[in-house]
RNA sequence: GGCCCGGUAGUUCAGUUGGUUAGAACGCUAGCCUGUCACGCUAGAGGCCGUGGGUUCAAGUCCCAUCCGGGUCGCCA
């Protein structure tokens, strides 16, 4: 059916102007709107750059004025005719200066009504605009994002490919290793009962490449952790994945440096100040309660654990007694803001982050509340005040527990209150590295040391006799980029050398035999000679949504899955034919036990 | 696996202490309209109140279970 006939395209519907009035021109796209006024028919045609009008009046031809009158919401058309100026212009709309009086219009297409409405100012359900993803990406914001997602993209080839580096595919089909998130695993055929996984990432095969010899290696990278949702968090999503040969620390913040700058002048113009500042972690952790500090507002924590460690309070006392800390916010001058009510929301949210309680102080002008005071003397309230600077007007929540806890629940709570007290300065990206990682964490369910990064991150030369003795103690040369309280990206300085991975083997736990069988092909690889190395990984989802200034990556990803892992529009994941399985030689799980099988939307 | 929020016309929502015929806006349909752009005016259609049980004379509303979506803790080397 040839519906165009020779009708081509001349124009995008958003790239002509007064310029090109008088000209004939052809564009085509969807109707996103039309406006029968009777004797004169205007619709707005939509297609991937934005909107033109076109216009129908006493001069069109009788024939394409029925189409006109015709045309509803989605119909993709295809319209000649000339650029004109507008008898009344639309300053709302970039071509609002212009519209196409048309002499020629083909239906190529006609539409259903859709589920909702394509426009980006109305609201619509996730689970809706998930189901008819093919609508959703036709409203603008969203189709924007994805669009620039690719010129992200663009900037990043570009960029690492001026500085040498060689761009890889690596393998999608790889060998399943322990230590980390749970792999997807994928049944071969062939050999059968042995399994394939995804990558969570292309780590161990760049740092192959690294002793290969490319020298500079990146890869735009799928990658797949079969783990359980969250607004920043997708089953598959993509990297940003370089590693670079005879390189430091330094060398490698100062290179990715580079990219981010390169990436938000070209794609939002906007210029960052590099080198960006450095924070050890463990400053990032006494100060900010976080490893990925927001560091665009105040309200630090405070750490008062030497002045209440002797104190009359139990809880206090306690905490430190049994090597934990007490600290305190001080949410200076919102004790108005902070009512009670406040305070008790705050204190459910403390304690999601494993916190017993939440201490406080209200220094409210009409009355002093507090629920720890009391039992603390004259002398341990004044040491206490003096030490959190509290002045009339300020709150002081404490919470005394673990260290971890006690971050994790301030750290939480800095943020929350911050947000919802319009603290925190929009437009502004405050950058920061966050450095000297721990190397090992200690794993209370499984009784040992896991690695915090990987467990190829070079130990800090100054802590390299405590892997054995003082694990808890070692820090990595590992770093993570963190911007306005997101983890864009982190990385380490890789073991070189096999004799160190060997005891950083041993350290985690791993038996001769088993380090062999998962690593063995890379302790091998490292017995040929092996540069020195290191790299980053950047969330490239989370790059493009903190671009477009959205929380979710889903936002920013073109067909996104749901909460349980499934997708919506095409029904996935979905049961197989049972012949599928027998070729597998994958047992079924008997039939009756297993719910319909999903229809995929038609 | 835990906790929180939501599910009512096509869509977004309202729906009182359980009480008669479940509403609004937008969209949709029909008619009118020659400069609109959130066009306007008139009329109209449209409901398994997520699903299944239960309580009750009576359930959109209360209880239990379950499904779906969102947020989050755990988890995510």
């Amino acid at each position: 059916m040839d519906v165009m006939g020779n009708m081509r395209r001349t124009h995008y519907c958003a790239e002509v102007g007064t310029e090109q009035v008088g000209e004939t021109i052809v564009v085509a796209g969807s109707i996103a709107k039309s406006r029968d006024l009777g004797g004169v028919v205007f619709a707005d045609l939509r297609d991937t750059t934005g909107i033109l009008q076109l216009a129908f009046g006493d001069a069109t031809d009788a024939g394409v004025f029925e189409k006109a009158a015709g045309l509803k919401a989605e119909y993709v058309v295809m319209a000649a005719g000339t650029l004109q100026k507008r008898e009344s212009v639309n300053p709302t709309l970039p071509t609002g200066q212009v519209e196409l009086f048309v002499t020629d219009l083909r239906v190529l297409s006609a539409a259903e009504t859709p589920p909702f409405e394509v426009r980006d100012d109305i609201k619509v359900k996730d689970e809706l605009r998930l189901r008819y993803r093919y609508l959703d990406l036709r409203r603008e914001e969203l189709h924007r994002a994805i669009t620039l997602r690719s010129r992200v993209a663009g900037v990043v080839r570009a960029y690492y490919l001026a500085q040498r580096f060689v761009e890889i595919e690596t393998p999608m089909l790889i060998k399943s290793t322990p230590e980390g998130a749970r792999d997807y695993l994928v049944p071969s055929r062939v050999q059968p009962g042995r399994f394939y996984a995804l990558p969570q990432s292309p780590q161990l095969y760049k740092q192959i490449l690294m002793l290969s010899g490319f020298d500079k290696y990146f890869q735009i990278a799928r990658c797949f952790r079969d783990e359980d949702l969250r607004a920043d968090r997708q089953p598959e999503f993509t990297q940003i994945d370089m590693e670079m040969a005879f390189a430091d620390e330094q060398d490698v913040r100062t290179v990715n440096e580079g990219l981010v700058k390169a990436v938000f002048e070209e794609v939002l113009g906007v210029e960052l100040q590099t080198p960006f500042p450095c924070m050890t972690y463990t400053e990032a952790m006494e100060r900010y309660g976080s490893d990925k500090p927001d560091t665009r507002f105040g309200m630090e924590l405070c750490d008062v654990s030497t002045v209440v460690s002797g104190c009359g309070f139990g809880v206090f006392a306690g905490a430190v007694a049994a090597g934990g800390s007490v600290r305190l916010l001080n949410a200076k001058g919102l004790a108005e803001k902070l009512s009670r009510k406040e305070i008790d929301r705050l204190t459910e949210t403390a304690k999601t982050y494993g916190a017993k309680g939440l201490a406080y102080l209200r220094l409210a002008p009409d009355a002093e509340t507090s629920s720890y005071e009391k039992f603390l003397s004259e002398e341990e309230k004044a040491a206490l005040r003096a030490a959190a600077g509290a002045e009339a007007g300020d709150v002081l929540l404490v919470v005394a527990d673990k260290d971890a806890v006690v971050f994790a629940a301030l750290g939480a709570l800095r943020l929350e209150i911050a947000k919802k007290q319009g603290m925190i300065p929009e437009d502004r990206y405050d950058f920061l590295w966050v450095t000297d990682f721990p190397l090992f964490e200690y794993d209370e369910d499984a009784g040992r040391y896991m690695a915090k990064h990987h467990p190829f991150t070079m130990p800090k030369e100054e802590d390299l006799d405590k892997v054995e003795s003082d694990p808890g103690a070692c820090r990595a040369k590992a770093y993570d980029m963190v911007v306005n309280g997101i983890e864009l990206g982190g990385g380490s300085i890789r073991i070189n050398d096999p004799a160190l991975q060997a005891r950083m083997f041993r350290a985690l736990g791993f038996s001769e035999e088993r380090a062999r069988e998962n690593f063995g092909f890379l302790m091998d690889a490292y017995q040929y000679g092996a540069p020195p190395h290191g790299g980053m990984a950047f969330g490239f989802d989370r790059m493009v949504a903190l671009l477009v200034g959205k929380e979710s990556i889903r936002d920013v990803i073109a067909f996104p899955k749901v909460q349980n892992a499934g997708e919506l529009m095409t029904g996935c994941p979905d049961l197989v034919e049972e012949k599928q399985l027998e070729e597998l030689q994958i047992a079924s799980t008997a039939s009756a036990e297993v719910p319909e099988a999903s229809e995929a939307q038609g």
